[in-house]
DNA sequence: ACCTGAACACCGTTCAAGT
DNA sequence: ACCTGAACACCGTTCAAGT
């Protein structure tokens, strides 16, 4: 099959998720796609140009379509969740993403980027990224390489918290469902301070008249 | 002079500070502390551990002791931008930081890890991961590695805007002030929108009585 | 206990050569 | 235009050997 820059870059980010940041190399890459180390040089002039373009890939690929019935706040979370499951999607990505300048095109196109508010758009993509990076970023990138599979027990070694699956498969699966809980909590949290926030920057919408 | 842990931390500091984090090697540190490379294997079970080590080194140079006459508002203002000021003092060290699990002690024993207000203080060091990463983090580790030199064009050339420092010396010294600006303009709005966020959720300090 | 140096299995990228 | 393979200057880490 034809070697491309778009085969190249799905392979590269193929190869973060199933082994992390530090595995993807140009002659893994290659090995992947059939081809010779070189060959992939006419297509990419670096590894960077790789990545940049794993980062650019991954950020496309957040799914949002704006719903112009809805308020604002709820354009806003829907907007916020789309990110976030685009980082759950994606994890071992997001370091790769966060790595490189964050005001892209591709976030813009996902309906990140107002024109009168940017600083409350900033506001929320700190937030945001800030969220998923504890979320997912359990020392995501620079550790020691984990072996190829991808079993459901390793996965639940990248946790802090260390036991031995098969004495405790109960409790693993519990806590791992705990966390989830605990994340989307905190994220909808933090998500709500600041959507009231700058709701009450707004000029308020007079409810009920205040006495003075 | 003898070998520590200490010495190869910091010696690894200063490297990533230097040159970026693609440019930390055992082989550099060593190199630069004048021994062979396994020698430092006697102080540090891999790269993995000496990076972790940078992580919390530089964690623990956040400069913050609590006001307690201050009010909460004041106190989380301070240590938010104590940790601004960590940030700018480390700037290439800060992917590495992000890199590894963010509630660690270090963080603990600055202030950061409130009993009550967990939560809340996730969104802050959320919300201040976030944006020191976007302050920061105009392409930080990933790039090709920089020339040894360490002048301010070098530094301005890692803006995304590129000028001939020696044709536009004072548009690069402005531009620069005015980027410096903007950003603690941002992180000050988006901080405030925090502060009065987790304020208006308290138990309301009821100053003027309402109608109903 | 601490350090050395050779060796191994990797990197990214250049270059000359092939089709 | 696209691919190859040898080569170069690097990696992290193991191991056997020295003090």
């Amino acid at each position: 099959m034809q070697l491309t820059r778009e085969r190249i870059i799905t392979a590269a980010a193929e190869l973060i998720e199933r082994e992390g940041p530090d595995a993807v190399s140009m002659r893994r890459i290659a090995a992947q796609l059939g081809s010779g180390v070189m060959a992939l040089y006419n297509h990419v002039p670096s590894k960077a140009a790789v990545l940049d373009g794993v980062a650019d890939h991954v950020l496309s690929s957040i799914e949002y379509t704006p719903d112009p019935g809805a308020s604002w706040e709820e354009q806003v979370r829907a907007q916020a969740r789309a990110f976030r499951q685009m980082a759950r999607a994606h994890p071992r990505c997001m370091m790769v993403v966060v790595s490189r300048p964050v005001d892209s095109a591709a976030l813009r196109s996902a309906g990140f980027g107002g024109e009168e508010a940017i600083r409350v758009v900033r506001s929320f993509v700190a937030y945001i990224v800030g969220s998923l990076l504890r979320e997912v970023g359990v020392s995501p990138g620079l550790e020691p390489t984990r072996p190829l599979t991808q079993d459901p027990a390793s996965l639940a070694a990248d946790r802090p918290i260390h036991l031995d699956p098969a004495e405790f498969p109960q409790v693993i699966s519990l806590s791992t469902e705990l966390l989830d809980r605990d994340f989307d909590a905190d994220f909808e949290f933090g998500l709500d301070l600041l959507v009231r926030a700058v709701a009450d920057r707004r000029p308020v919408k007079e409810l009920a008249p205040r006495n003075a």
